[in-house]
DNA sequence: ACCTCACATTACATCGTTGTAAAACGGGAC
DNA sequence: GTCCCGTTTTACAACGATGTAATGTGAGGT
């Protein structure tokens, strides 16, 4: 059987609460109490029972954090740090995925309710019927990326802006024909929206003709969809000087492709992805990307989470991370 | 305020025990009864209280798991079919990093005794100073992958004979000079020894002598530090014409490595990796590996974890996972 | 009508911790 | 020696859900 404050007080001589007032240090306790008290911790090896901790204080020190799928490199890179950043201060984590599915992206928003997690960070992938579910009365949440509405509290890219500087940075090389990959043919994917804008945007500025032909739609963001999207795209259509890939992930599954097809990169095509990825640094070529800090992202989010946790609420507030052009290999003019 | 059985109770006219017997479903409850608790609850938006719950019931549901680094695609492959089986059997996941460092592998076995979790499902890195603490009184453990002893259930592949049959298969594409990359020097990581153990034993059955010269040491199984310890190794050695990388991770790196070099992959030299993250399907090019089913490692660990929890225990159990060579580019001949 | 028995529901206590308010303690001033 | 005051410690209750044991309800048999 576990010890509990009870057992440890006893065997230290006194009550329960100084037990307790010993372990959080907040009511001054005298130097030999605490001696004691700390002599029959170790003893006993005494742990604090969280379950009642937090039906008492009516926190747990547990953060959500639900993603569509973490074994993607992106996911899996800002997981990392948010579960970094957030035991550096003394919150654990609990992983959700919801597949990017808004069912279950709602679903979590009442598990949270459920008290066992004081918050929740929420990377959304569809945009109004997740968001619009944000009612009142839920936990605090923060959102991760691009969503339309603005419904709770957020850190994002800019990614019309960021979109808009790769495009004018693969015209910069010399390309004119600037394909993009992933754009989205139903409502999904706020970002694919956005990214396309940004694309349409310098398009625009750089007086090229909009061509629809260059838009290769691409629901699910992964290599595997990527390389299809783009497979077949090239089957019957001439090939263009740049490709720009929505995430990094499908400028691997590009690549990959290009490859295949003895089609060189970036002398033939040039290719960028968005997100830096660790692995677009190997990848062969190494590619050119939209860079941003992901630990910065994480850290943002668990500030404007904590804080609102903590009451200092406000507005909703909107924190932009900046980003750089990343420029490597596969965009080598 | 959020609503609590009693409020649901009172609204339904009836006692607290039968609202939670409703939710429960083990005591029976009346058709009528069932119906108008069922009615408040919705009314109400009741969600039970899991701190409480998980005090009084001595479980909370929660799963750990702890993993080197999420952010390396291995562990996030493997988190990611943990989470999504758990999510199937009503598990949440809490998600912790021990960054290889085994006083954190041991501070967890702490932080699982505190209640807020019900299980620990362990990936270590290192093995004897971790292991050695599994001592007694521990919640279930569940650990993954290599390990020297036998201190808890265990779910992992054999890496022996998987490095053997790796190395034999590279023998029979017409190698001879089999380097491998990830030998350890200082006494860390089980995996790095016994997958050498497995490369030696196929070198001795091939007849090769063995050449020290061909163990690339590298300690942490990244692509960047893989590159830099294949870089250094190549200003002053020369060119094997196989490379093992005890990690697609190691391989990824040292393809960009080669790349970079002008050095040819399969015709100068083969490359394989082991793992088959999903990224090894897209690299260029696309690189052989060592596969085998991780779902089904999760599953496995997870199924080892609540037996255990449920106290149907036995002896110190191991379960083993087929693997399977998966050639790809990377070692066309 | 009465008793039994199975089943549905209830009151109460409990899980381990900590806030509140009151009690005990010790030291200094008179 | 007494009184007062600030500090440390204590008893008690509460957080919300649920197991236990006891109570209440009805149907069926005699």
């Amino acid at each position: 059987m576990r010890a509990t404050v009870k057992d440890v007080a006893r065997r230290a001589g006194v009550s329960p609460k100084t037990v307790s007032n010993v372990m959080n240090g907040v009511v001054p306790v005298s130097g030999s109490t605490r001696l004691k008290v700390e002599q029959a911790i170790l003893e006993l090896d005494y742990v604090p029972n969280l379950s009642a901790r937090g039906l008492r204080n009516g926190r747990s020190g547990v953060i959500a954090l639900a993603l569509p799928d973490l074994a993607t490199p992106y996911s899996a890179e800002i997981a990392h740090h948010v579960v970094e950043v957030a035991h550096e201060q003394g919150w654990s984590i609990q992983i959700e995925e919801t597949g990017s599915d808004p069912a279950r992206e709602y679903e979590l928003m009442s598990r949270a309710r459920s008290n066992l997690i004081d918050g929740l960070i929420l990377n959304p992938v569809v945009l109004d019927e997740s968001a619009v579910k944000v009612g009142v009365s839920l936990p605090p949440v923060v959102l991760l990326g691009e969503v339309s509405q603005q419904l709770a509290d957020r850190v994002w890219v800019d990614s019309v802006a960021a979109a808009r500087d790769m495009t004018l940075a693969l015209a910069r090389t010399g390309r004119r024909r600037i394909a993009v990959l992933g754009t989205a043919e139903g409502r999904h994917s706020a970002a694919a929206v956005l990214r396309t804008r940004g694309y349409q945007a310098a398009l625009e500025e750089l007086g090229i003709d909009p061509d629809d032909s260059l838009l290769i739609p691409c629901e699910k963001w992964t290599p595997q969809t990527a390389a299809d999207a783009l497979s077949s795209y090239l089957d019957s259509n001439p090939l263009p000087d740049a490709l720009f890939c929505f995430t990094d992930s499908m400028a691997i599954g590009a690549l990959s492709v290009l490859w295949k097809r003895g089609i060189k990169v970036p002398e033939e095509v040039a290719v960028a992805g968005f997100d830096d990825i660790a692995d677009g640094q190997y990848a062969v070529p190494s590619l050119t990307t939209v860079s941003f800090d992901k630990r910065l992202v994480a850290s943002e989010a668990l500030r404007l989470l904590t804080e609102r946790m903590a009451d200092r609420a406000g507005g909703q507030r909107v924190v932009t991370v900046d980003y750089r052009i990343v420029e490597r290999n596969s965009t080598a003019s």
